[in-house]
DNA sequence: TCGATATCGGACTGAAGGAGTCTGATATAT
DNA sequence: ATATATCAGACTCCTTCAGTCCGATATCGA
């Protein structure tokens, strides 16, 4: 239904968060959860597959918690959800080299290809810094 | 996972296909789903949609079949989808109205309102006639 | 050293939505 | 009449998402 999954929209707000408080020390899970309503073991997750793709810099142990890897300037929105969701393709009768599995005789794969390029586009270009302004 | 359904891949083969047979008289679901390997019925439902939202015309009966309501030109990618998927909205927490049903305390809405609304222009300034083109 | 607090990883469950099928009804041309 | 269409809805899988739970590891402080 080209819909976001939940956990991204999670990631794009934790990583809001700690953008927001950039250089302010790390947030554990539950720091960032409480303050939006979100199940503490889901936030969790979703952390941690930031953390796995190099968004976030994790810390074990007490005061331990999670910072940003690199300056909000320099995270899209694209990375966040490529992080947690996998690559972005509206279609998925195509692979990431751009071939059809389903059916050789589909008309529509170029120009949605178009269309998705367009998508990722947007989504790179939008970083977290100009989310937060 | 922002992905297209398969039913709007369906409905837009089955609107590209109609355009380019565009004054050559109306064709059968079965007509349709035959060249592209889709399943009839599945074909039949999503050409319902279709006509329900005045993009294609229906005839009954022997010789019957769908039409394109109007030209290529003035059909849009996005009309296509909107009829089979209902709105395009990549956030699930956002109404139609724009309000935050989850929680209001989301950072991320506004950001995202607007990279949605960028994937709609680009999907509506998609016509079909462009697409067999 | 012990314990509290973190992350980490995977398995697991329940609910929701997608894909596709089937049945029956209605309309139309031959 | 009959064959061929659309039409409408209910129905069944099956996949995926959302969320939980458990055990393991790492770290800090007392």
């Amino acid at each position: 239904m080209l819909r976001l999954s939940k956990k991204s929209d999670y990631g794009l707000m934790a990583v809001n968060h700690l953008a927001r408080h950039y250089g302010e020390g790390s947030f554990s899970a539950r720091d960032i959860a409480a303050g939006y309503g979100i199940p503490v073991g889901l936030m969790a997750k979703v952390l941690q597959r930031l953390v796995r793709c190099g968004l976030l810099r994790s810390q074990h142990g007490s005061n331990g918690g999670y910072t940003l890897a690199r300056p909000p300037e320099f995270i899209s929105a694209l990375d966040v959800i490529h992080a947690i969701d996998g690559p972005v393709m509206i279609t998925a009768c195509q692979t990431v080299r751009g071939e059809c599995v389903q059916t050789p005789m589909c008309t529509v794969k170029e120009p949605l290809r178009k269309v998705n390029e367009r998508i990722v586009n947007a989504l790179s270009a939008l970083s977290i810094a100009e989310i937060n302004a």
